[in-house]
DNA sequence: AATTAGTTGTACTGATCGGTACAGTGAGCC
DNA sequence: GGCTCACTGTACCGATCAGTACAACTAATT
């Protein structure tokens, strides 16, 4: 049987739950941590829905990948519309909102992810496509500020949005293992320093 | 049966090359991804050598860290003896020699389990101060920048050691998912102009 | 009411998982 | 030579793994 996309509100209703304990249980336990046993006890679904839906586990784990992005970007909304300075201290602002609500680990689920994927032909590239699409948005905006004459026109949004997108890896990478969100502030504080130094 | 510390030369040599086969192991496919099986057919252990060095899995981790730390230092030698400027760099060019060679993938190992390892109460607090381990060495080299004058006075060497770790495994994450160490060389250049900033 | 496609419940399979049991073998020490 | 203890080989265990088989149900269409 091949993989389905659901088209009913109820099948909908039923994949969309598979995929959100899934995402749930990865982030916490790791992809090989989490058996789709316990993502169908999670969601109340049997094993025939899941297998209806995803040819196997790693499909699934795609639409989780894919989740994670949509969950990223909708945790920090500014990102679409970014255009100023103060629109780049908002941007950090919500990336550090996020990690101090959380009632869950101080961490990136792609970043956690990437690890463990490692070079999984299928999804290795799911992941890489996923941080450029993240990277992208934060180009553009870079990109809106250059344009508005906020930002040197020497400088390569491209290059700056990847080292602004290292800093928030790296620093999320050290919050996580020393449960600490401090080293997510520093690192955030040093990118956004870093970023003005291209300032017009 | 506890789990033992070989004390014979040949007991140290099975145990070494249990660690050696799970440490390689771990590094392309992950903790869950390595079963035990895998681990002693590829060291060519039986499994009650490893139940005998080892009291679980859990255990044989934890050594895995360990060497993992080992390798790592072992790798980037000038991080004992860092005090110049020029020293630094000739840490930013050994760290990069190691992906340059490697054929392996482009990754800390350190930073691939922290992932996976998550909240397990046993291993995470090994992978934090094994960070902290290395994060002090590096520390030390700046205060001894510092003792030399070559630091401005006002600096805080932890506080740049933090950020110079932030930037390798921010650089290290992207470059590992991109399979191009471009992302840890501009990485590496950016860190290092940061430090630059409070030379004396 | 009959048809049809989308969806679901239950039971199962073979492989692999981490871990154990236990009978040995090796080498140093008296 | 014989004792001791570190070490090793092999066979096994119950649990869990990803994935399958197949019958039954739901709901919209006709």
């Amino acid at each position: 049987m091949e993989a389905q996309a659901a088209s009913t509100p109820r099948g909908k209703r039923t994949r969309d739950a598979i995929v959100d304990a899934a995402a749930g249980l990865m982030y916490v336990d790791g992809v090989a941590g989490t058996s789709v046993d316990k993502v169908l006890a999670a969601s109340g679904a049997g094993k025939s829905q899941m297998y209806h839906y995803f040819k196997n586990k790693e499909q699934l784990v795609a639409a989780v990948i894919d989740r994670y992005l949509e969950q990223i970007l909708g945790n920090q909304p500014v990102i679409f519309t970014l255009a100023s300075w103060a629109d780049l201290e908002t941007w950090t602002e919500q990336l550090l909102d996020v990690h101090r609500r959380a009632g869950g680990p101080i961490a990136c689920p792609l970043g956690n992810l990437a690890g463990e994927v490692g070079d999984n032909p299928k999804l290795a590239p799911l992941v890489d496509q996923a941080y450029r699409t993240w990277e992208s948005h934060l180009a553009r905006g870079l990109k809106a500020l250059q344009d508005n004459g906020e930002l040197a026109a020497d400088a390569d949004p491209a290059r700056l949005a990847q080292a602004a997108m290292t800093s928030v890896q790296g620093g999320l990478l050290l919050a996580h293992i020393r449960h600490d969100l401090t080293a997510l502030q520093d690192a955030l504080g040093i990118a956004l320093a870093y970023l003005r130094g291209f300032k017009r």
